[in-house]
DNA sequence: GTGAAAGCGCTAACAA
DNA sequence: TTGTTAGCGCTTTCAC
């Protein structure tokens, strides 16, 4: 019996990409696409010679490296994706991003920004698509609230970072700090400075009503009356900030201090106590948070509690290497704290 | 001659991914990859039957498609990347950032976004690495500055579109505004309204050097005096505000007016303004840049220069769909314009 | 409408 | 060291 002789198929048409590959540069420098490919990734366990000759070959070609499927030969993509709510209002994010896109690139990765909004819906979608992609790692800014997206992440076996908040129970690692424990302070620090009659102006987040609660508690311990709060929608804004505190106002006449879930707020406050002719801080105590750039250089100074927002960007990334690059992460937990810094409001 | 019979390659060992695939959905559902692939992006040429066995089997297993591979087989990413040149700076990129990624998400698009830094060479390795993700389209905020990187992204084929900037030689698709025209109209308003003697606080970058030319031009055909400046690093903030306005006082005590190029800068000289027993507008006006969220909210409210982020935006975003998606784009340059907010500052 | 299989461009196991 | 080649998981021909 003739053995069956495999029919010859045309080769497929399929329209290319176009550009310059890893085969083209091999053929030119005269090497194998293997040879290539380490010349690229694995430099010094090629000889000089073929190095030299592969990299002119890439020059002169222009020949970019295609991720998406060295990604998928590898199967690490050298992305590490960041989800953060929104780049329009704290400001205080900013820091924290940046420090995440220097420290990753620094060890070879690249960040990718992915802005979820404030929906939990949103979120959910925006989780999928980056999940999609495969990135060797997801930092997020603020906890992922829906159980589906918690679900998510997790079954995905992805290294993940959530950050700003100490949640009793992280996905993975965890970096940030205590939001109850700066409403207990920020109490205290009212309290010790003579303030018998605090209110607090906050955005309707979680995390500020975390501080709230910590707040109310602690003012309660120290014997003040009940805490008047005024609630607003993030963003948070100068004009919130104003408009808040003549709804406080309202409430409770013998206002002495306001505690503020943003500068915007705080600034706020300040500038409609100015046009009201309320002293601050002769009348009013004003604490903000954040330290935005500008509490120092507004009149009066702001008196914020600050967050190095540096520090848990930093501290997030090198979660994330680390784990990647299979290191072991004993600690996973860090808390970063915060401070008080007393300025002329408060 | 007995047929050479090909040598039975053991099967490679490669570490897989572990996380479930289009194959296992398939089998699941008990029918082809291929029917499957289509039942979920073409569903509508898929039976009813098999549709519903398939996405039952998906929705019973968690399948999470790879785009890595999806994108690699089908020369397409439906990744947009979106390049700032900083998330701290000017809040006036954010609604633009919204835009952009909201328009994109509604088109079934992911904006990525990349952050730059101020440094030419972090923007070309930044440049390179999102090539390299192969983005079926790049939205850059602010030119690109150098040659290579130009070339590169001309090179790559990838619909590009540049924003905030009316460049007389764009790369490609452009949406933005004329800075000088801006300059121009700032010195005009200042003018009409009477100052004999306005000065221009400005951060070193580019964009703003531009509308400081279109400012003294203008102000010289007006029969203005020398326009003394001063000019301040990125980000600009509330206190080199205050500082700018200190030192153009030196230079000039008899200035009657500031052009500031952003609303953070005009609020510090406000704020100085005020320190000084100034008066804004009386003994001197104030013009900002951006139209931030609190130039409304200050005292006196802020007279700024109003661009609309998110029509750049959303223009940008639209501009690179269309051309994706092979829709003809006719006007590949759109100046979205500017306006002067009139407020009590100037 | 459905299935089989040939790639997409690259990495990595294996052989030499 | 270097080369050969089998996948990575998917899309898209091509054939039925």
């Amino acid at each position: 019996m003739s053995p069956v002789k495999p029919k010859r198929r045309a080769r497929r048409e399929r329209k290319v990409s176009g550009s310059i590959t890893l085969a083209e540069v091999a053929k030119m420098a005269g090497v194998a696409v293997s040879t290539a490919s380490r010349a690229l990734n694995n430099p010094e366990i090629v000889s000089p010679e073929l190095l030299q000759r592969v990299q002119d070959a890439v020059s002169r070609s222009g020949y970019v490296p295609n991720l998406l499927a060295g990604g998928l030969a590898s199967n690490r993509s050298r992305l590490v994706a960041t989800i953060v709510p929104t780049i329009v209002g704290p400001a205080l994010f900013s820091s924290c991003i940046q420090a995440i896109t220097d420290t990753l690139a620094a060890g070879g990765y690249q960040a990718m920004l992915g802005v979820s909004g404030y929906v939990d819906s949103r979120e959910d979608a925006l989780l999928a698509a980056i999940i999609s992609r495969r990135p060797d790692g997801i930092i997020l800014t603020g906890i992922v609230h829906s159980p589906e997206g918690r679900r998510r992440l997790a079954a995905a076996g992805i290294p993940v970072v959530e950050t700003w908040d100490l949640t009793p129970t992280p996905i993975d690692m965890l970096v940030g700090f205590s939001h109850e424990k700066v409403g207990a302070a920020t109490a205290e620090y009212f309290h010790k400075r003579g303030a018998r009659r605090p209110g607090i102006i906050s955005a309707n987040d979680s995390r500020a009503l975390q501080r709230n609660r910590g707040f109310t508690e602690t003012a309660k311990k120290l014997g003040l009356p009940e805490i008047p709060i005024h609630l607003t929608l993030p963003p948070t804004t100068i004009g919130a900030g104003r408009s808040g505190l003549r709804s406080l106002l309202e409430q409770c006449p013998d206002l002495d201090a306001v505690a503020c879930s943003s500068d915007y707020l705080a600034l706020g406050v300040v500038i409609e106590a100015q046009q009201r002719g309320i002293k601050v801080p002769g009348q009013l105590a004003v604490v903000g948070f954040g330290d935005l750039n500008f509490a120092a250089d507004v009149h009066p100074t702001l008196s914020t509690v600050r967050i190095d927002g540096e520090v848990i960007g930093t501290q997030a990334a090198r979660f994330i290497i680390d784990r990647i690059e299979g290191r072991p992460v004993l600690n996973r937990v860090v808390d970063v704290g915060f401070s008080i810094v007393t300025r002329e409001s408060g």
